[in-house]
DNA sequence: GTTAATGCAAAGCATTTGCACACGT
DNA sequence: ACGTGTGCAAATGCTTTGCATTAAC
């Protein structure tokens, strides 16, 4: 899949600049994890890319993915995302789009449908709030749960 | 507060039906965290219900309040929203609002704009979730954090 | 060479579970 | 009386923290 590999290489690229300007060390555990996440799509816990870059990576331990997670949601190359079960799940995509997560299963997919763009983000709340940004949560049920 | 007292009264209302229509008991602790939770705003956790609860019913257990919420939750008396730390946070609000939360404190505040609704729930997705529901997460910083 | 990042082990919360007792119907 | 709900205590699961070691700039 060249778009992958296209994602991947832009991701890697975002990091790299993410870490020039903060400061921060191009760590080979940085580059494994994001890299794990970047070729996925089904948004996985910390602990599921744990799984995943423990076979690339010997002797990354489960408490590095966790802060490596942190640190890349904090520079912005990683989003962190909203879901209905405690454990946070990860997304690393962040233009934005918004997510329906299957009630049974706690499935989590993209959905990329334009329409659902709200026209302009209002950028106060009656609450005094400054809105920054926004993202919808859609439930519904899987086509496999279904059946 | 008339309307406090009035959207109380409805809640327990729907609480009695809820218990009667799914062969439920009304006990006490029940009655006693939907009203902790109607009567407060700010979409507490589980946890600070306990606290809330705590002073009026005494020896209620922690226990017994997140089963009570989870069984809340299940008759649709109550709404368990999602939010970007751990812990989940509940709403006895379950009219489709929306939330915005403030990035530095992780309050949580409704949104009422009406202008925000979708305006027709798209009933598949492009991967095939039947849809059911969708709401919306904002996110910004509140007047307090901003000063 | 410094400073920051990692790995390990242990701690910390939030939440869940098993079981005996109490309460609602 | 029956069956469900509750309280307690312990377990679980996810995530965080302290500290010595290692790696990045």
């Amino acid at each position: 899949m060249d778009c992958l590999l296209a994602f991947k290489t832009e991701k890697l690229r975002h990091l790299e600049e993410g870490c020039r300007q903060n400061g921060l060390a191009m760590t080979v555990q940085r580059r494994v994890v994001l890299d794990a996440l970047a070729e996925r799509t089904d948004h996985p816990s910390a602990d599921q890319l744990y799984d995943a870059v423990r076979g690339r990576l010997r002797g990354i331990s489960r408490t590095t993915v966790y802060r490596v997670l942190e640190t890349l949601v904090g520079i912005g190359v990683v989003q962190k995302i909203s879901n209905p079960e405690s454990k946070a799940r990860y997304d690393a995509n962040t233009v934005r789009h918004h997510h329906v997560h299957c009630i049974r299963c706690q499935r989590i997919e993209d959905m990329h449908n334009s329409a659902l763009h709200l026209a302009q983000l209002p950028t106060e709340t009656e609450a005094g709030f400054t809105l920054i940004d926004y993202s919808i949560n859609f439930s519904g049920i899987c086509p496999d749960c279904r059946s």
